[in-house]
DNA sequence: ATAATAATCCATCAAATGATGGAAGCGTGT
DNA sequence: ACACGCTTCCATCATTTGATGGATTATTAT
């Protein structure tokens, strides 16, 4: 029962953000009572860091594989390999995506879980990719280079409501052309 | 003063989003209470409704800057305008580009003016920078590319609080680097 | 100066929300 | 059969929120 909360916590918060989403929803998602929810999870805040915790490993596990497919690989292939994983990840998991896009605006101190494990995660993927060598020391235009790489993936799933009507395309269409567009984007800037 | 309040409103939800943000805080913001709100701006949906077409609006005007100033020139001095241009004002302006984003996760009416001008702009853009020749007939490609270049700018600035403490940078260090990094991720791609 | 109009505030409402206490149900070991 | 612990639900509370009616003040026109 905990995980199967916790499950449809982080759809709701995923679809609504921590605000906006409200314990009975998510409740009544489950088809349980409220006081089960509070019961098994504690207050509302805690059940969001652990739905941020449970996200945060997955996207863990997902650079991992990311790491692995690599190795050896030259620079555009790695690209091309890291785009296609993200990609089928994310499209699979779009709260997901949606829960750190929607981290980005919380001042408080809603997701620092994530905002702490994903500075980590830029650093290891500067060195995997070869635009640093040494984890400890990354210059700042890698950092930037990594998150604008990572950045050009999430807004292409999370705002998929909107632009999908605007290409007029189905859902497959519509996850091959972004894989398409982002190979277009970052792979020449990468391989010159 | 109805001005005032919408400035305030502008401000504030794009700092928290429709849900989150009350009547209050935009109330108190301006310094005034909320009866007085409610007067000049009936109920909160046609306050925010206001709030988009007013960034709408702005957006617009940018994009027009853009394309006055690009007129004759190559497709990589294009996008170095598009980019500083942009970057510019959205740095200035920082709740445009949060309420933009915030707008990919509302699946009700929120800023469904916003939606129907952006489908617009986008096909002008393509047209203004040589991805399609007609601009009745967008290539799904040409729009996927220009969203790929237009988001790639918006997580920037919304996740400023979140990148900058990231690369350990101050402000006008971090737009800098950012304009760097969008040019040197975007202009080889399309400049082949 | 006075009447009419516009703008602002105070008090209040109904609904929703996070959260809790206590009763009732369920399973397991003895 | 019974006691014990774990789980679930019902009823309820205080606070917050969107919204409104009515009184009060400021402004404008005549």
């Amino acid at each position: 029962m905990k995980a199967r909360i916790l499950a449809s916590a982080r759809r709701k918060f995923g679809e609504t953000g921590y605000g906006t989403t409200t314990t009975r929803m998510i409740a009544k998602d489950v088809g349980i009572d409220i006081s089960t929810l509070y019961y098994h999870w504690g207050d509302k805040q805690d059940l969001y860091e652990a739905v941020i915790m449970d996200i945060t490993d997955e996207i863990r596990i997902q650079f991992l594989e990311v790491e692995r497919k690599v190795k050896g690989k030259s620079v555009s292939i790695r690209l091309e390999i890291a785009i296609d994983v993200m990609c089928d990840y994310l499209f699979a998991h779009p709260e997901v995506s949606n829960l750190i896009l929607l981290g980005y605006f919380s001042k408080d101190r809603h997701g620092v879980t994530l905002h702490a494990k994903m500075a980590e995660y830029v650093s290891v993927i500067a060195v995997a990719m070869g635009l640093a060598e040494n984890k400890q020391q990354i210059p700042v235009q890698a950092k930037a280079r990594i998150l604008a790489v990572w950045n050009s993936v999430l807004n292409f799933i999370s705002g998929e409501n909107f632009f999908r009507p605007m290409m007029e395309v189905e859902r497959d269409r519509y996850a091959a052309v972004v894989k398409e567009t982002l190979k277009f984007i970052l792979v020449p800037a990468f391989s010159k």
